[in-house]
DNA sequence: ACCTGAACACCGTTCAAGT
DNA sequence: ACCTGAACACCGTTCAAGT
């Protein structure tokens, strides 16, 4: 009767693959484990075979969602976007991570590829400025994200004269860019990096 | 039979302020409408007379927290910091504001106050300034804030040499200055301010 | 190795009805 | 104006038992 099942079983990973489909089209507020066992034609405990909890899956999906974050050579402003847009590939992304990143605060490889940029730039304090870099961004990405979230089938609010979603986009991009810069506090040009040091 | 219940009926600021109590206590995870509604001897039901869902409950509560921010002629620095710390008097205020905060992107008070204290003190692009300073005081203050809280009952990780509870605290209020500085931009004395101005 | 079935202790929300 | 009582459609998680 059920016009598309899956007999065969299932593993870690396509459960995660399963939860990160599904978080695309829900979204992360209705994102349980139920629906989730339902999608992969399961009882919702046998979720808890390939995962210890839900934190533990969303965990999983936190860590899928920042793994394809490049971590190459590039300035601090390209990996800082890179880091953004990664967040911004999944819905939800950037709630999903902030709630999962606390306990990484200083050993992420997000923050890591932050900090290797901004060494690379000749930056002062770079363990800081990349802190306070991936603060900025998690923020940044989690509040835009929302609001995108929010205005796709939101009122429109009574206002004088509202202005389009492009321009919106635009101005958080100006913030975005603006903010990256500032904490990044050099502003030196990438062709001259080591002439008139030491 | 029951010990301490209160007969009487509740208004709406009963309610809110009895759900910033029980916030304290338990937190924003296992804060529920039915939890609300036992601390004030009332059905959960009794709650939707007050307030349309829970999160109007929620809206009203970030409200709160963020009612007591001095908007001043206080330098950015100092603005920031009075933000950051209404939202740590709560527990889980940061998540709970940030989660609130992605309508009133532009019009809150807060972010007011920062372009405010911005504006005198001579930065450029200042609405850009005060909406990257908000986006960085809510991801900082937020993944803070969960980091005490996930230290206060979490294991110690397996770390070769871990960092006393005040170096963290000493480390992160260093990234918040840094933080705030740098996107404020401009570094004057404030006794100083439009000498050589056009 | 992976899953079922049943249960436990919860959720937010609605709505007729009470006072 | 404010609340009860009952119901509806859900949750995360555990655990014995199956294959």
């Amino acid at each position: 009767m059920s016009p598309a099942h899956n007999s065969t079983r299932h593993d870690r990973d396509a459960v995660a693959r399963a939860a990160l489909a599904l978080l695309d089209e829900v979204g992360l507020a209705d994102l349980s484990m139920r629906r989730i066992a339902g999608r992969l034609d399961v009882q919702p405990s046998a979720l808890y075979w390939h995962f210890a909890s839900k934190q533990a899956l969303l965990a999983e999906l936190a860590d899928r969602i920042t793994a394809g974050i490049p971590h190459g050579d590039a300035s601090v402003l390209v990996t800082a976007r890179g880091i953004r847009d990664a967040l911004f590939a999944c819905r939800d992304g950037a709630e999903l991570v902030l709630s999962t990143y606390a306990l990484r605060l200083g050993s992420s490889s997000a923050q890591n590829a932050v900090h290797d940029a901004l060494v690379a730039d000749g930056a002062d304090a770079p363990e800081q400025r990349a802190a306070a870099i991936m603060h900025f961004i998690l923020g940044h990405a989690t509040l835009v994200q929302q609001r995108m979230h929010a205005d796709s089938y939101g009122a429109v609010l009574p206002g004088d004269e509202s202005p389009t979603a492009d321009d919106v986009t635009a101005g958080l991009d100006r913030v975005f860019d603006l903010g990256v810069t500032a904490l990044t506090g050099t502003v030196r040009s990438s062709s001259v990096p080591l002439r008139d040091r030491a």
